[in-house]
DNA sequence: CCGTGACACGAGTGTTTACTCGCATACAAT
DNA sequence: ATTGTATGCGAGTAAACACTCGTGTCACGG
């Protein structure tokens, strides 16, 4: 978060939430390039000034807004990960794809933003720790297990694969409408995906 | 690219050439954020109002060079494609595979900006056309063969999938170094994604 | 209830930069 | 040659906008 001090009353703590609720609207409602300092204050209800006295610039403001939005969708992918762990490859595929595809359609619009029209590199290190989290649950989980099949596989290298192919089309799945299959087909080709690499 | 005016003469025509290589040469020299039309029509070695005798805005400037730029990997990928096409499936998913990691690898870093300092929304139209040309290209492929195992895909669905997910892999590929497994490895995987889906 | 630091305000400032416009030069046509 | 047009120049302009700072208000400890 990096804050320029720390919030000591609670009316300060509000303030900080009331500022980056602000921007997530603006960049839901105008989209990144009309996110200005003075519009973020104006929607917030406080002043230009005031945004300052906790964010050292407004870069931080939206660091915030896409670190909060990447932690949660993190938080609801690890979530489904690690409650069907105990179940079969299958299942548990399926299970996560239909989270991850879930905490994806839940704000379309601010997934445009953070995916497209922020620059990636101004998202990527909270995307590259989303796609580690998930990465090393599913390592941990690859290699408790036998693969049905002839060889072993390095668990590693499946999951790397895995996780950035299932983010990927997931991604894009949500984003364009002119994909040629519906959720449910999808859901089926990534628990296949995933099954052919383990 | 949308010019300001048709350059009739020769002159002219080269004019645009060094407007368009300077803005390429920035982005990777100095980065996107640190573009700006000054600076471009100084490596141009042009005046600034020069620019504008085409260009309508800055932005058509950058356009450009990424048009170009996804423009060559498209026909990279198409020509091998098409190449291949009367081999089998393996040795043709093979090819490409090695095609297109050839063509990202042939400038890393205007690849970086492309796809990840610049907004995505910036160039996405091109990306989805290199993608749409690619897709109809394996779509026809696919749909003029038998798979080996029991029921036929739909080839429209299974080439949007390969064509993302290869995309995505192989752009991370080359743009991380910490992927745990090495180009050969890649290709292999990729293969098999390929004929997992088909 | 007073005093002191924390908090909030918002008009203003300084900088950055995309873009223009009046003029100069090169070229083509006749 | 001469004239009209296309091309090129670059100092200058105007607008946008991130950020500051002097002033005022609030809340809490004593």
């Amino acid at each position: 978060m990096a804050l320029r001090k720390l919030p000591r009353q609670q009316r300060s703590r509000d303030m900080v939430d009331r500022i980056v609720a602000a921007a997530r609207d603006v960049l839901v409602a105008d989209g990144y390039d009309r996110l200005t300092t003075n519009r973020v204050a104006d929607r917030a209800g406080v002043s230009p000034g005031s945004l300052y006295q906790y964010f050292p610039d407004k870069a931080s403001i939206v660091e915030e807004v896409t670190a909060r939005y990447v932690d949660r969708l993190t938080e609801d992918v690890v979530a489904s990960l690690v409650d069907h762990v105990h179940e079969d490859p299958e299942a548990m595929a399926r299970a996560t794809a239909e989270a991850l595809l879930s905490a994806l359609e839940r704000d379309p619009t601010l997934l445009r933003v953070v995916w497209q029209e922020l620059p990636v590199s101004r998202h990527l290190d909270d995307r590259l720790g989303l796609e580690r989290r998930v990465r090393d649950v599913l390592r941990a989980y690859l290699g408790g297990r036998q693969p049905p099949g002839s060889r072993r596989r390095d668990p590693a290298r499946s999951s790397w694969l895995i996780v950035l192919a299932v983010e990927s089309l997931a991604v894009r799945f949500v984003l364009d409408d002119d994909a040629p299959l519906d959720r449910e087909e999808l859901v089926e080709d990534l628990v296949a995906l995933g099954l052919a690499w383990w």
